[in-house]
RNA sequence: GCGCCUGUAGCUCAGCUGGAUAGAGCACCUGGCUUCGAACCAGGUGGCCGGGGGUUCGAAUCCCUCCAGGCGCGCCA
């Protein structure tokens, strides 16, 4: 409709002399009063013509005729407002036959995207500040996919660095029966796995005694490293053993988490991998042979201040063991040869100024850094009442995301974390949530699909066809008029990556449904009035249940 | 100190590429079930859009500055 309006008015402006002049823009009115769409045409030429805009509007007013637009209004300080009608018969088969171009608009023309999304280390279980990220990124792959793009999800498992040797470390202080000191991990988990290994020797070293003893009060990472090669020396070759018995087993939990919060991937893949297939080596290669790294202090750096990063990066340490920015390039040089079109990274906004050194690499690596896109997820901040939360996955101090969802339910949970844009800041409170879920949105939106339901329940079957379409009512028009926003709405959401577009526009639908049903009876005596208003339910019902699904959210029958 | 993000109703947030009287939800007040589900609806109270400058026909939106908050600034990940 708006490109209708958009060419009568290029058409008639032409007829002036005064199309090219100005970016022609048509939006819809916010009242009723106003019409349906309206122009801002005329105040934007004013200037250009040292005309009045009102005496502009005018003379284009004079012209239109068009058999879509019943009337054109002049409004100050120099508004074109359209009143359209509309023919709703076409959108209303589409709907009816699930059409994909209603449905599934096709803006990714089958290009790829890969996505890689939550990514937490696996040094514990998700907790509920991953949870934003998990609720987002697989409701955006859904988005993605619905909009035509060939979607590839990854978790990428950090199995390799420092902090997993720490975690090591911390397991076998369990499984010893000893107090973890500062610095290490501690929880619960870890005692669940540690008992789970009976074989290590639990003689308590003498060499350990005396590390803990003298631990420092600050500055543990020396203390930290020797723990690490103590616990070595005495594993032998238990520590690897162990290691991959520990990253496997919080792996598995949290791959076991996140499916049931509606959270699953395409591939898992392994940090380790990389170090293993001397993906690094190649990756180091490259830049060498082409001047991109120095050494200094026995070190190897990039040099990504030429890329625009502040100062350059250490690739190699002086230990000789590759950074974890080393061994993320080389997983971004992975992925953009697996997905060339397009890379996506959700991060936590945390990691915002870690994302110039990614681009800087990859632009030094000669990708097309246009092509790789960072989504910073602001933290949820978790309340308990008025109380703050403070969590720590070192410290063990933390509300697991499947505690969340199994007090508030997958769907409340799962809307609550996508409804806002996921670059602002997201107050959680666990008590507001537990106490008032009943009050939450989301089930503002299944009352409204259950509720049609269970008109049909007392209706009997019903075949929704056109010809029970009738003169709509001003209720029945918004209501249809704002179901025929559904594509525009997901390729807005899609294109911008925003999926609480999606959440926002299923609460209107369902505000204005609520509105609807209560100003009018469904099941009318006469049984073309009952019919026409049964069709709308039904219409109605497939777009809350269609965007629904792409939230990973269900539509009850009943509730 | 430097960088990124944020400041809109009592609270949590929308406000699309500048547009017509700044919108929801929660909370609070008043109404509505002998009729399709009241997990709902109708109405009301509540705002110098953080402060101050600027750009223009027109600013919550763009620019500058100040104030306040969050985050980041490791040979951690």
């Amino acid at each position: 409709m708006n490109e209708i309006i958009k060419q009568e008015l290029l058409k008639r402006l032409a007829q002036h002399g005064w199309a090219n002049k100005v970016d022609l823009k048509i939006s819809r009115t916010k009242s009723a009063d106003h019409g349906d769409y309206c122009s801002n045409v005329a105040m934007m030429l004013a200037g250009k013509l040292d005309l009045p805009p009102m005496k502009i509007a005018r003379k284009i007013q004079a012209i239109i005729d068009h058999p879509d637009i019943t009337r054109t209004d002049v409004a100050s300080p120099g508004f074109l407002n359209f009143f359209i009608t509309r023919d709703f018969t076409p959108l209303i088969q589409g709907i009816i036959d699930e059409d994909a171009a209603f449905f599934a608009p096709d803006i990714g023309k089958g290009s790829q995207v890969h996505l890689e999304y939550v990514s937490s280390n696996p040094t514990g279980p998700v907790h509920v500040g991953h949870g934003r990220s998990a609720a987002y990124g697989s409701s955006l792959a859904n988005i993605l996919r619905q909009t035509g793009f060939n979607v590839h999800t990854e978790y990428y498992v950090n199995d390799a660095g420092l902090q997993i040797d720490i975690l090591t470390a911390s397991i076998w202080l369990c499984i010893l029966n000893i107090q973890v000191p500062n610095g290490c991990y501690t929880g619960d988990y870890l005692n669940r796995i540690a008992v789970d290994h009976p074989e290590i020797n639990t003689q308590i070293p003498d060499d350990l005694q005396n590390l803990l003893a003298n631990w420092p009060e600050e500055d543990m990472t020396p203390a930290i490293e020797t723990l690490i090669a103590c616990c070595k020396s005495h594993l032998k070759m238990n520590y690897t053993t162990l290691k991959k018995w520990v990253v496997q087993d919080i792996t598995q939990q949290i791959e076991t988490d996140l499916a049931e919060f509606g959270v699953t991937y395409n591939a898992w893949f392994h940090e380790s991998s990389l170090v293993e297939n001397q993906q690094i080596d190649k990756l180091i290669n490259t830049l060498e042979t082409n001047g991109h790294t120095y050494e200094k202090d026995g070190a190897v750096w990039f040099k990504s201040s030429e890329y625009g990063d502040e100062k350059d990066r250490v690739l190699k340490r002086s230990n000789g063991i590759w950074t974890y920015f080393a061994n993320d390039l080389a997983y971004h040089q992975k992925k953009f040869e697996q997905s060339p079109d397009r890379m996506i990274d959700v991060f936590g906004a945390d990691h915002h100024g870690y994302v110039p050194r990614v681009v800087a690499g990859l632009t030094a690596l000669g990708m097309d850094s246009e092509r790789f896109r960072c989504i910073l997820i602001q933290f949820a901040s978790l309340y308990r009442g008025k109380e703050k939360l403070a969590m720590s996955t070192r410290s063990g101090q933390f509300i697991t995301l499947r505690t969340l969802y199994e007090e508030v339910g997958v769907d409340a949970a799962r809307f609550f974390y996508c409804m806002r844009r996921s670059d602002q800041h997201l107050d959680f409170d666990l008590e507001l949530a537990k106490s008032q879920n009943s009050q939450n949105p989301v089930y503002y939106i299944q009352y409204a699909h259950a509720r049609i339901q269970s008109i049909f329940a007392k209706h009997g079957q019903y075949i929704p066809t056109t010809s029970h379409w009738q003169q709509p009512s001003h209720d029945e028009v918004q209501l249809i008029e704002l179901l025929s926003q559904y594509p525009e709405v997901l390729i807005k959401a899609s294109g911008k990556t925003e999926v609480y577009r999606l959440c926002q526009y299923l609460l209107d639908i369902a505000t204005l449904f609520h509105k609807y049903y209560n100003n009018t009876p469904i099941l009318s005596d006469v049984i073309s009035e009952r019919y026409h208003r049964l069709l709308l339910c039904s219409l109605t019902a497939k777009c809350i249940k269609q965007g629904l699904s792409l939230l990973n959210i269900s539509a009850p029958e009943s509730m």
